[in-house]
Formats: structure tokens, C-alpha cells, sequence
DNA sequence: CATGAATGAGCCTTCATTCAT
DNA sequence: TATGAATGAAGGCTCATTCAT
């Protein structure tokens, strides 16, 4: 049922390499740099051709984005199916989230972007949807591995405070410490040594905060986490570090 | 001697209206809405006018990024003075922190935007100059507060971890909080209950996995926040709470 | 082989039809009155029809001019071609100049005003050579035929004195003479009887001074002159003199 | 009756000011580098007093033009007034006008643009008719000199062909040489060995076939124009060649 | 379907000129 | 008279989108 004719797989193709074109010129020249005339110039292609699969350039922005969302989602799967004690696997989330934004320094920029309502308002229903499932998804999956930690009575939560609470402060300050990161030049001149030490030194005294054991003085989480990097994501960290 | 004419006093009056009118462009309808003939227009001046206080467009956006740091500068310098051990006074710090960036919605939006090159190539070295100053200031005022910690003896830092080591994971973690607030609409339909509560009290518990005394067992933050609120910063809260 | 479909001949087509207005508004109103949007409001296209075909404005200037000077070339060659002896044939060089200046008015205020840094720099490599081949190719006939009345006897050059030398000065006088007939109104109030025909009786009695053979008093240049006119530049005679 | 009171004295010197001042602007950025603007602030004046000066921009470049015109006047008066037969007083002159080309490289582009259409009518009648009238003056010396060499016997002109025709001639071959000097840059590359050179050598040739006694193998010319330069132009040699 | 020429709204910027102070 | 802020017409150029071929 699934099968697709040729004629339709190329399509698919197709539609994948525009996006992956556009994800290249929002990384190299920020939204300015994204033209449909860039795009179709860089795959051969006519301008014409291009609105045969998108019927805006909002389409192409918002499409894109969901693809690089599952991207999100798929290295935070793989972190959640690695094995051990629930923090020990939420540590390993932290290296895929870790590894995302590094990967994708101008993915939230264009996610704030979207958001402007001249952008959103040229959107397909269907799209917007599909663009919350993507988000929802992602957060499910680190909200599960807190209900594990829960549910092993490795950690308990204050009232008033969900799952998803926890996972949403985790997630700020991974990608609030990118942001910063990609916009002030000279980080160091303000005094910060290394804020991507900086940013996994905290997430551990915060869980530690929580009472979430074993507690960072029981589990070297930092060692961890370079082990991580090489065993679950090595094809992210060569394109990374080379 | 600083007197100024009653004509100069109009310019400089209308300089600020200028910003004025850029943020709200840009927070309505992002930098795309923000052109020269709608702040213009919105002002009921005519083009040159405006050219006439700025030489061209990025050193309006500028100016107003550093306008509004300057807003924040103030803010957490009033935090900063209020009275209470060091940790409090951080907390004070947090109260700023939340109030500016739910203030302004946009501004790390337009911090990114600047930093793309195609407009920071534009500006003069001073307006480059101003900016890194202002982002200083912010920094070296929380870094003085974590300081204080340290020499009253409730706080003592890992190795490899600076004072603004641990600022810059604060920061990190509101301005992501409210990144993602912006942009993910239905947060609360994720599970998440209520976004800034959780980053306050993820704050906390990060403080305490430092253990930064008072630690949060010892101390009401969170009853200290509301308080904080109403009477170091009435204006803010008038203006977002109505 | 080198058909070209109806689209491409149109649009080769409109080409020329862009740079006949440009030169239409160039003789008009001069520089200032040269924009983008009289060229396409002349020609019923909007203005990014126009730059489909050339990058910027500088460029249609460039390339107006180049494709005068082909004609100019054009002329001198069909000059070059006649029979006669060198001297006889430089007289016809002479009709085609003369033609040239007064088919082009302002065809060496354009060129003044490419030589301006602002406009030149705009302008791609390609467009500089292919003006300066344009030059060449026009001067190498004419200096050809002086060369041919060396090499036949007819002439001698002073020491120190090149052929192109005596090419540049012929050029000059008769540029000079339209440059000057095209700015003074009223020459003859100042007492110039018929500055064409001193013109060309002048370089005569210049060509007398170099002795180059046949002298004007063995042969009646002036009257040649006239009928080369009309035997080898008919359509320009037409387009002229009606 | 002419003496001036202090502040019509202060007028005046300040239009001469303006004139030099945009003369500079013409020179170093051609027409599009004057502006009002530049020259207020050349001038440390503002915009309203040039104004108070000059009705427009349009009268300032005629007003300009017709001053630099009257420069060229009295170089030609000093050169007409010195001693020796008349065709030795024309050379004189020819120093004079290579002399005033070089010195005043775009003014005949500025004469140009003054022509047309747009420019012209912007401007008084009387303006008009001083520029008229400064013609005149140096048409008028020259060909009082003709009309010397003619009345000495040393020239007989042909039939058709007045003094003026031939003043116009040899201010021609001047001012085109200059042009073209001007506009094509490498004349070297042509095969131009010294486009100066070759002009005085090719206007004596012409005086020669004229029969213009005496006649260059009579008397050297070219050793008299170094001379000249010296003796008569002391102060425009130190401006052209320091 | 693919093409790419054509469109035209819209942007940033300049500058001659005016006029209230 | 001098000033210089304000004006606004005009210009060059970009780019998303359409549509005839």
C-alpha cells in the first residue's frame, strides 16, 4: 500500500532535496539569504518547478522546519533507548539536545520567525498542525524517561510542578545557552570559559537540586557524556568536530 | 550647561520616539515590518526625517537593541540594590530577568537578526561598541552578585566554573524559557502548566544543587518573588499586568 | 545551427530596442534624464523586464555605447574599402567621422561620463575589454591607411611622430569641432562661417602641411567629399539631411 | 562709484568662494559629486545662505562655467599681448589653451551638461547672455590675431573661410585632443606615442598648410612653446607641474 | 509538468528646495 | 540674514509570484 510509483518517489525526492537546500541557505545567510531564485538556482532547477511542490515560500520555511523538528526527534529517541538508570538516559537526552542546536544554530530563529504573523497567516491548516505534533512528540519522549525516573523513586517532584515542567526548563536552558552562544560574539570577553561545560555542569546540579539520584556526586554524568557523543551519535559528531 | 535648546530637546524627543515606533514594528510583524516608510508614517513624518536621525536602517535597529539593554541594565540594577544576603538579592535579579523578557517579546529576535553580518557590517564601530558595553554591564552586575556569595561564604563554585560561568546558565535559561513560550504556542497543551512558574522554581532548585544558602528549604523564594515584583518593580508590573 | 527560437530572437530583439531608447534619452536630457523606469515606461515593460537583460544601469550605458562605436567602426571600415589612393581614402574616413559625430551628438558626453570612477567600477570586466576593443579596432584602420601612404610614398613622417599620432590628432579636431558646435549655440554669431566645412578644409591644409600626396591642390578633396557622401553613406545622408 | 561697501565686499567673496568650491566638486567627483550639500559644507556655510546666493543649483554650475570661461579669457589676452609676428602671438595662444584644457579637465563636460535641456532652462537670460558674451571675448582675440597675420602679408585665407573659421579649427584640435586625452585611458596602448606633442606638432603642420609665415622650418615653434609656459604662465605651470 | 521571462509592489536611499526660528 | 530641520519626489534595485510556451 505504501509502495510508490517511480514517478511519485521522485517527487518525494525532490521535495527533500528543496528542503535541504533551503536549511543550507538559512544556515549560511540567515532568512535575507533565502530566495526562491536562490534555491532553484542552486538544485538546477526553474523557479517555476519549485512552486509545483510548495505554493509559497512560507511553505518551503514552515516544511523545513517540521523536517529539522524530526530530526530533534529522532536523535531524542535514540538517546531514550539507550540503557541504564532514568537520569542516566536524560543525561543522554542532553547530549542529543545538546548536539541539535550545535547542528542547527539557526533553527529557532527561523521557529521565531515563523511565528511573526506575516509568515504564519500564508499557512496551510495541515501544516501548522503537522508542526505541533512535531514539538509534542519530542517533549513526550523526555517526559517519559522523567516518568520512568518517577516511577522508580530516583526522583520526586514538587506539587505544582508536572513532568513536562521539568522537561521544558531542561530544554530552556539548552537552547536559551545556544541562542546567547550564536549572538554575542565574545562570550569569553565577558568572562564565561566554556558555556558548553558551563551548560552540562548546571543541568546536573539542577537534577541534583531535584533530588534526582543517583545524584551527580554519585554518577560521573560528565564522563558520560562524551562517552555518549561517540557511541549514539557518532555520524552528528563527525559532521560536528570532523 | 547641559540645557538644551527647546528644538534640540524636540529632536532628542523624537529620536526616542523613533525606537519607540521600531520595536513596536518589529515585535507586530518582525523585521520584514519594519521599514523606513512605516516608522515614517506611523510618526507622520516624512522619510528624509527619519534619515535624518539615522543614516540608514540597521542603525535604527541597533539603536533600539541597545536601548532596550539598557532598559534591562536598569532593571537589574535596581534588583541588584535591593536589600537581603546575596542570594536573595540573585533572586531580585531573576524577578528583572522575567519581567524584561516577557516586556520584550522580540528583542533576542532582533539580537540575532543583528548579528547576522549583512546588518552589523553597516553600523559605525561606536554603535558596535555601545552594544558590547551594555551587554557588560548586565553581565558584570549578576557576576558581582554571585561574587558576594562567594565572599560571605554561602556559595562556593566547581572547578573550571566562573561566576559568570554560572550567570550565563541564569540567562540562559529565562531567555530560553521565553524563546520557546514565544514560539510554541499551546505550551499548556503539551503539559506544560505554567512556563514561568517552573523556570522560578527550576532556578531554585539549581541554586540549591549549587547549595547556595539560604537554600530553597530554608527560604521562601518563590513568596519573595511576588513581593519582589509589586515593589521593586510597579511600573513593569503595571504595564504587563495591567 | 545558430537559429534562435522566436522567443530568444524576441528577446534579443528587445535588447536592441533598450538601448536604442536609452540612447534616445541619453540625447534628450542627458545623464539625468537616463533612468531605469523612463526605459521601461518608453517601452511599455516594467522596470524588471529590464533588468532581466542588464544588470544595472551603468551597464545599459556601457553597452549603448560600445554598440556606437561598432557602428562608427562600421562606417570607417565601408571608408577604408573604397578605392583611391591612401590619402583619397582617409578623405572618406573623414566623411564617415564627420557622419558619425553628427549621427551621434552626444555620444562622447556619454563616453566622458562612463570614464567617471562611479560608473566604471559598477561595470564587469567583460563590457571594459569589449570597449576598449572598440576603440582599438576603429583607430587600427585609420591608422592603417596612414600607413599605406608611407609605405606607397605618398608621406613622410617628423621624427617622434607615430601614425597613431597623426590618427589621434584627425580624430581629434573633428570630435573637438562637434563637441564645440554641439555647445556654443551660435557659432555663426561668433562669426564661424560653416564649421563643417572648415573642418574639413582645415585637415586638408593639415594634411597639405605633412605633405602627404596627392596635395589639395592636385586633387579636389572637398569635392570627393560630397560625392562619397552619397555613394558610400547613403542611408546616413538620408537620415541626416532627410 | 564701484567701491563696495564692507558687506556687499563680503558678498562677492563669498560667491567667488562658492564658485571655486563647486569647481573642486566638479573636478574631483564630476557632476553627480556636487551637491548643495557639499558645498554648504565645504564652506562651513549652510544650505539657506547658498541659497541666499544662488536661486539654484543649476545657476551656481553656469555661474561656475562662465568664471572659468573668463579665466580662459585672460590667459588668452596675456598670451595675445605678447611680442613677436602674429602666427608667433597664435602659438602663444595654443600655450594658452593646452595650457586652460589641462588646468580645467571637465569643464567642457560641465559646458555640455549645460546645454542640455534640463539644465539650460532652469537658468536667467542674463546668465545666458554673460556665458554668450565670454565666448565671444576669446574667439575674438584669436581672430584678431588672424586678422594681423593677414593684414602683415604673412597669410592669405582661402575663399569661404573666415578668421573665426579657422580660430574655431585650431580650438578644436585643442579641446578635442584634451577629450579624448580624457576619456581614453591608455592612448599609449593605442599606439599614441605623446598626444601632447603630437597636437602643437600637427597645428603647426596646419599653420604651414596654410602658408602662415613664417613657416615651422623657419622658426621653431615647439622650442617657443617651452618658452612660453615659462615666461608668460609662470604661475599656471607650478599649478599643473608643481 | 517544466521553464524562465515578465511583472510590479515595495524597499532603501539621496538630495534640491523650503521655511520657521 | 543665517540656520538647518523637514520635506517628498525620484531613483535604483530586489524578489515572490504568475503564466504563456
Amino acid at each position: 500500500m505504501s509502495t510508490l510509483t517511480p514517478k511519485q518517489q521522485e517527487i518525494r525526492d525532490r521535495e527533500t532535496r528543496i528542503l535541504e537546500v533551503a536549511r543550507r541557505l538559512l544556515d549560511d545567510s540567515g532568512y535575507l539569504g533565502l530566495s526562491m531564485d536562490a534555491i532553484a538556482a542552486e538544485l538546477g532547477y526553474s523557479r517555476g518547478t519549485i512552486y509545483n511542490h510548495f505554493s509559497c515560500k512560507e511553505e518551503i520555511i514552515i516544511a523545513q522546519a517540521i523536517r529539522t523538528m524530526n530530526q530533534r526527534t529522532n536523535m531524542f529517541r535514540r538517546a531514550a533507548s539507550t540503557s541504564g538508570r532514568p537520569r542516566q538516559r536524560l543525561s543522554a537526552i542532553g547530549v542529543a539536545a545538546e548536539l541539535f542546536v550545535r547542528l542547527h544554530p539557526d533553527h529557532f530563529a527561523v521557529e521565531q520567525l515563523i511565528r511573526s504573523a506575516s509568515i504564519w497567516d500564508k499557512t496551510s491548516e495541515k501544516r501548522r498542525r503537522a508542526m505541533h505534533l512535531a514539538e509534542s512528540q519530542c517533549m513526550a519522549i523526555v517526559a517519559g524517561i522523567v516518568r520512568d525516573g518517577i516511577a522508580h523513586g530516583d526522583l520526586t517532584l514538587p506539587d505544582q510542578f508536572s513532568p513536562e515542567d521539568l522537561v521544558f526548563c531542561l530544554w530552556s536552558v539548552t537552547f536559551g545557552a545556544y541562542s546567547i552562544i550564536a549572538t554575542s560574539d565574545g562570550l569569553e570577553a565577558h568572562g564565561v570559559l566554556d558555556p558548553w561545560y558551563a551548560v552540562r555542569l548546571n543541568i546536573n546540579r539542577t537534577l541534583d537540586g531535584f533530588q534526582w539520584e543517583p545524584l551527580s556526586t554519585e554518577f560521573d554524568y560528565l564522563a558520560q557524556f562524551e562517552q555518549l557523543i561517540h557511541d549514539v551519535f557518532p555520524e552528528e559528531q563527525r559532521q560536528l568536530f570532523g
